[in-house]
Order: structure tokens, then sequence, then C-alpha cells
DNA sequence: GACCGGGGTCGAATCGTTTCGATCGAATCG
DNA sequence: CGATTCGATCGAAACGATTCGACCCCGGTC
């Protein structure tokens, strides 16, 4: 009845007598232990068993985005019958701390430049940090997503179809979410990636381009900044807007409708994501589709790769035009 | 530069002189010191900072349900600022075992009885557990909803607007989530407490009515329940459905319009929730409203007192009845 | 001048495992 | 029959912090 006996029981590791295994678990009943501390078997062995998951939003507010949904049944698969649990730690709170949460590795989601302090806390406690369409971070694993490129792509359809007057509107540009006209200014600021990476895309075909930052990924705040780009004459409406999530473009077909205005002969609209907004609109949404499972299962599977001590493979992946039912050539 | 000195200086406890806080720092700069560990510290101390959620769905899934994400916003908010993480643990993968998590507290969702021996190892560990909605456990913070009650009332409006032949569609009644009709022998097996209670309260009111069970909480598993139940002359129909949930009663919505049954002319719908389905209908559904961010709340709180030494107060959260356009006076 | 108090620092014990050797008896082999 | 090996068990040393008490030194007080 030694505690090295015991641990070995416990563990299942070491070769035990049966005898010896039940006078164990016997006493184990005895003094009512419920088996390993979790906390001392964490120390001792170095590892916790759990992978932190970093969001800038709020808890809540992060899972209401079906694209992160998406990507958690990437991870999910990816992480399979691994025995991990994961930890989330929403940067916006005055939750627990990031470079002293228990977690054997990272994997941020999207997160701005000022998390830096603390990815180097964690590198300099052997953590490995996969960073998922993150502003580059040194020594962080990337996957990321061709923003640029695929805005790109669809701003190009909407040039080939004849629009030249074209708005866009972005997910938010900063932590504190402010709705309004993106400046210059404001992009220098800004440390969001994937809305900077988006709205260069977009540039790059309509170079001046007015854009309006919305407050959040929601079909509401779609419908707001739409309202303030819509509600004028038709000779000075945008003929299209380019919406940096499907929410948000959902929120434009909604407020468009509302205003009278028929998709897609008076207004066409692109979104980002792919999402199935099942029932949401009538309308099927032009878009850029990304593989959002693929992005959590990559993501998963470096933080695999670095906790068996390989380096995990950075990853860059593709996203698809979707044509639908909302862009068509401006009218007259 | 002793142990302990580094100790008080980094917890900010002791007293320090100015200039040995500052050899302290600087020799952790020059060992690359990234800071006290958090597995030791949480040996030490006792406590990781880390609050459990245990689901009985898959991680995705249990936030795709927006009663969920509300209990969230709840739980954050009580939460608020203390420095405490959220680690989730879902029962239905093969993930981190709850009885092994480094958790301080573990609040349940709605969870079955075969929790309970996890939850006793829990215990001997002096982990306490708060239960929502779920089977009364022993030793464990009740927070619960009158979901009996609540929805007897709703079956009670059916009734006094005359209807008679009453289905209903009920949440899944065990872990395999099939789908079919709820015999008395699956209810003698079922171990989903809400499911269950609510079924319940409509039998008190219409004893004799047929219940289905749904793969889940979703808008396609309510139409394809549905489906089931409406593909017959009108005279074998049922007048009125009871769904366990709004997202159900979505479903069932929109299977009647493509079989072109006319709600609530030819079919009365009753959901359950509450939640705000933007767009998903052009109806008002009559639903109980339950306070699922109030139930978060009272979850955390009772967490806190806990680990705070206090006794958890047990809840008993009350729905409200909202009447909205999906429910009249049976046809004929 | 002796005593006291308190700020600042450090040693050492402790939290509960895991794991590496050491030990010991029994069984196997030459 | 002695040597070797192997299975089973145990002691003791980590893991890296926190914290209690001891210690030292300095200034103030009677």
């Amino acid at each position: 009845m030694s505690v090295s006996t015991a641990s070995l029981v416990f563990s299942g590791r070491g070769p035990v007598a049966d005898a010896t295994r039940d006078r164990v678990l016997a006493a184990a009943a005895e003094l009512d232990y419920a088996g390993p501390d979790p906390t001392a078997r964490s120390l001792r062995r170095g590892s916790t068993g759990v992978i932190g998951v970093v969001t800038e939003d709020s808890l809540a507010d992060t899972f209401r985005d079906p694209m992160n949904l998406a990507l958690l049944d990437g991870i999910g698969e990816e992480l399979g019958d691994e025995r991990l649990g994961l930890l989330v730690i929403p940067r916006a709170s005055d939750g627990i701390d990031l470079a002293a949460a228990p977690v054997d590795a990272a994997i941020l989601l999207g997160c701005s430049t000022d998390i830096a302090p603390s990815v180097a806390a964690l590198r300099r406690r052997r953590v490995p940090v996969i960073a998922i369409e993150a502003v580059p971070i040194e020594d962080a694993v990337a996957v990321d997503l061709d923003n640029r490129e695929a805005t790109r792509r669809g701003a190009e359809l909407l040039h080939g179809l004849g629009h030249r007057r074209v708005a866009i509107i972005t997910l938010p540009m900063d932590a504190a979410r402010s709705r309004g006209e993106v400046t210059a200014e404001r992009i220098a600021e800004s440390a969001a990636s994937t809305t900077l990476q988006r709205l260069a895309g977009a540039r790059d075909v309509f170079p001046d381009a007015p854009a309006h930052s919305a407050g959040g990924s929601t079909i509401d705040e779609g419908a707001r900044a739409a309202h303030g780009l819509l509600d004028a004459p038709a000779g000075d409406r945008p003929t299209a807007i380019i919406a940096q999530s499907d929410l948000l473009a959902v929120g434009v077909l909604r407020e468009a409708e509302r205003l009278g205005i028929v998709v897609p002969r008076d207004l066409s609209v692109l979104g980002f994501d792919g999402v199935r907004l099942e029932g949401a609109t009538s309308h099927v949404l032009t878009t850029l589709v990304q593989p959002a499972v693929e992005k959590g299962r990559a993501a998963a599977a470096a933080a695999l790769a670095e906790l068996a001590g390989r380096r995990g493979r950075p990853v860059l992946l593709h996203c698809e035009l979707r044509t639908g039912t909302t862009t068509a050539p401006p009218a007259g």
C-alpha cells in the first residue's frame, strides 16, 4: 500500500499483482479517494490535457458566428478521441489571463496585434500557438485564408458585370467595434487582419469604393450599415454592395427589401463565408465560400503536431466564388 | 534572489523593496522566465481558475442552440471580472474525462443520469456541481425550469381554443437521438429530464396525444417530424402541434407552408423557449418564453457561492406564455 | 544602552503525483 | 546448485510554485 503502487494501479501503467490491485482499490474506497488529482498530475506530467481557444469577442458572441461553429466542428473532428478539453478564453472580458492559462497549446481566432505579449509568454513556456486568420505572429503557426485574393475575385465579378459605384461594408475594425466610415486613419490604426485583407481585395478592383464598418457580423448590423448607404435617390446609390460576411449581406438584402429596392435588378450584393443561412432569405447569395471546417481541422492538426514535438505546418486555404441570385448587371 | 522573494514579486503579495523587485525582474528577463507556472500554482493554491461546462451534445452542436448561447450570456455576465475560464466538456465525444478535469466547479447542462459516477468523483474532490435542468443529482445545486407547468399552461391554451386532436414533437429522448414514436417503454428508459417534463406537461392536458421524438433541436428536425404528422387528409391531421422547442416549431411552420396548410387556420403551433428567430418565419410564434439568461446567471452565481464556501442556492425559474399568431381555434 | 517593532528577505515544508532506480523473492537456465 | 532474469513492490526525488516562520537589521523609545 505504498503511494507508488497506488499510482501504478490508477495509471494502469506498471505490472501489479491482482491481489495488490484489490487492496489498493479497497483502501481508496475506504479513504474516499477519487483518483489522481488532475492538478498534481498536470504538474508532474508537464501537460494539462487542455487546449486554449482564444477569441476576440465575448464568449457567446463568438459562438453566434456560424463560421466559428463550423470551425469548432473542424477542431472537434480533428481532435477526435484525443483526450483533450477546450478552454475558451475570451480576450474581451476580464476573464482568465491567456499568459497564465493552464493550457498545452493555444489556438488564436483572428486575434489582433496586442496579443503579442501574451503569445511571447506562452512561447517562453513552450506552449505552441496556432493563429487562425490573425496578423502574422512570430513563432505561431499560421492558418490563413486568401481573404484578399478571394474578395478581389468577387469584386472582379461585379466589375465585369459593369458595376462602378460600389460600396463596402466591413467587419469591425477595432476592439471597440465602432461603426462608421472607414478612413485612411482608421485603416492605419486597425489591427483587424481579416477585415483589412478583405477590404484591400475589394479596393484592388474598386480603389475609391467607400467603406463603412459594421459593429459586428450580424444581420442587424448589416441592415443598419445598409440603411445609411441605400437611403438615397437611385442615382446616388451604389449599384452593388460588397459585404464582408454573409450575415452582413443578408442584412443588406433585408434592408433593401424594406426600402423597396429590388435585388439584383437595382442592387447587387456580394457576401463572404458561404454559410447556409437557411430561411433567412429567399435569395441565393453570391458569396465567397470559405472552407471553415477545414480551417478548424488544419488548426487542430497543427496543434496536435506541435504537441507531438513536430513542427506544425502553416496552411493557406482558398475560398471559392459561388454565384447566386444576388448579382446582376446594374440597371440602366 | 531567492525563490520566495521572486514569488512575492510576481504575486504582488508581500512587501518588497524596489531595488529587490528590479533585481528579480532583471533575473527573470535574463533567464527567459515567463512568470509562475499555472499548473504548479494550481497545485499549491488548490484551485485552477477554471469552471467546467458539461454538455450532452458535441461542442459545436451545443452552441448551435440559441438557448445555450443565451445561457452563456448569463454565465458571462455573472462571472464578470472574476478571473475564471470556461472549460467546455462535451460528454458525447471521447474528449476529456469529467472526473479528471482540472476544474474548480462544474456546471452541468441538462445532463442525464449516467453522469452520476463522474459527479460523485467530483464531489469527493470537493468540486461543487451545478446542474441545470438535469435529473436530480445528489449534492448538486439544481437550477431548474418549470418545464412541466409551463407546457401545461401552453397546452391549456390550445385546449381552451377547442383543440382536441393534438400531436407532440419532443426533443431527443436519449443519447442516440433516435427519431420516432414515443412509446411508454421509451419514456421509462429515458433519462432526458427536460424532454420528459415537457412531455408530461402536455399530456397533463392531452393524455392521449401522440408524441414523436426529433433527432435534435433544429428547424430541419422539426420539419422532418412534422412531415410525418401533417402528410394526411385534413380529417386525420392534428389541429395543433406542441413542439418542445422554438426551432422545432419553426420547422413545423415551414413544413406546413410547404404542404399548403395555413397556420393558424388549419393548424396551431406552440413552441418553447422564446428565442427570437429573426427572419426565420413571418409568424410570431406562440411559445413559452424561458428566462435563459437568468438561468445562466443563477448557475454561475451558485458556482461562485460554492467556490466562496457558501452553499449555492437552488433555483426554480418560470416560463411565461407569449401568445403569438400561430394559435387559433381549430377550423370547422 | 537595552528592548521592541517592523520592514525586508530567505529556508524549508507542502501541495499530490509520476517515475527512476533499488530491493527482494521466486522462477529459470546452464 | 549458483547465477541470472524477471515480476512485483517500494523509497525517494523530482515538478514549480506558495506560505509560514525565522531571521536580520535598522530606527525609535524609555
